[in-house]
DNA sequence: CCGTATTTGTCCGTATGTATG
DNA sequence: ACATACATACGGACAAATACG
């Protein structure tokens, strides 16, 4: 019988992976756009009639996304979106401010012209949302910014812990309902970090790397309208 | 039937714990352990057989496991028992550099006499085991000890990332058969570094975990018998 | 405080896919 | 190359725990 009623039974047929795989794909999906609010309790009959699935692969699924961080497990009650605190956000970005220096120097000694352009064909594009202050999109491209940044490492296991950190952040910000802005300053810096990168200083590209997450954080704060002392 | 015969049922009276979760954890033991050899399959119903329980809560298990990167799982196969190869080794050095630095610098600026206590009781047994040129034991030591630095710095993001790095450079060392060796000039390094932490100078504390993190390395390299010439 | 309904936790049977003789 | 044996993948049913009236 091949009525492709679900979306996920479509996926099926074009990837190969498997199906607690897949369910797991399409929760953390539904988490970052949202479609689940932060704190939700994961119904495991309800998910897997949504699925036309067992609860088995459910099951399976929510014990990869736990691990990842994107939901908690209480003990015979069931696993609710993580919701992610002030705290947890600052440490997060501790996080950042360290990798995102490592991701700046590595980039910067083994990027190649292929990978620069990329960069500047997002830069571009963000220019143009960013001059009409269309914040949306404007983040979509962000994270894909540096992602592919945290790609072009090589490195697969900071890319795997990088995305992690900025699923949680996104979790968070999910949290507020205002996205941050600074989107003039944000292209500025993206433009002085490629330019570092081209310039293959490496230490200075680090610095410079490190110094946008400081800045972010601190727009993510006055967004919020945290004090900003410390 | 109340036989307390397997180790598992016997923790399940002390933790109150998920039964997923406990042969997670036994199974992460039993790794660790070397008990299961490196690219070593997993047999879904042995284990299950093993623990006295069901395959299902194993196979949620192994999904966990999966994620925190000890075990690699091939589609109708089976999983299989991660061997970590030396480019990831590599990749994974460079990561930690980035973070004992962020490690030292966090815990220069927040440690309390009484953290800065326990780092010296543990470099102490590592002194005494180094003078023997007890391998084993500091090796674990110096496990704790990094462990409990990670600790210190308050960040339970940072630490989560960090052990499951530790864990998988176990993993690539249970691969070769040696210790690393240098016992003596990693118990100097040590000392270095809880001075820096003492002095509460942050990024002098940085560049000096960080150099840890850099000689550490060499010593691997050294006792793999790779050229340190990059 | 107790009984009931709902949900999670666990187990087992069957189907599908893979390796082997 | 084919058939057989075996392991995983999934579904469905039962048991235990929690929440609610």
């Amino acid at each position: 019988m091949p009525s492709a009623d679900t979306p996920l039974r479509a996926l099926k047929l074009v990837q190969s992976n498997s199906l607690p795989m897949l369910v797991q794909k399409e929760i953390e999906r539904m988490i970052l756009a949202g479609e689940i609010a932060i704190g939700e309790w994961l119904n495991e009959s309800a998910l897997s009639q949504r699925f036309s699935i067992s609860r088995g692969p459910v099951r399976e699924a929510f014990r990869s996304l736990e691990e990842s961080g994107l939901v908690r497990q209480e003990k015979n009650r069931g696993v609710f979106v993580r919701e992610v605190s002030v705290e947890e956000a600052d440490q997060i970005y501790d996080l950042r401010e360290a990798l995102d220096e490592l991701i700046g120097k590595q980039v910067t000694a083994c990027a190649t012209p292929d990978q620069i352009k990329v960069l500047h064909a997002l830069m571009e594009e963000m220019d143009n949302v960013a001059r009409a202050d269309d914040v949306s999109p404007y983040y979509a491209l962000n994270l894909r910014f540096h992602d592919r940044l945290a790609e072009f490492t090589g490195n697969r296991k900071l890319v795997t812990i990088y995305r992690r950190l900025i699923n949680e952040l996104h979790l968070f910000r999910l949290r507020g309902l205002s996205q941050f802005g600074g989107l003039r300053k944000s292209t500025d810096e993206h433009r002085a970090m490629v330019k570092a990168i081209e310039s293959k200083k490496i230490e200075a590209a680090g610095r410079m790397f490190k110094a946008h997450v400081v800045a972010s954080r601190r727009r993510m704060d006055k967004a919020f309208g945290r004090d900003k002392t410390s």
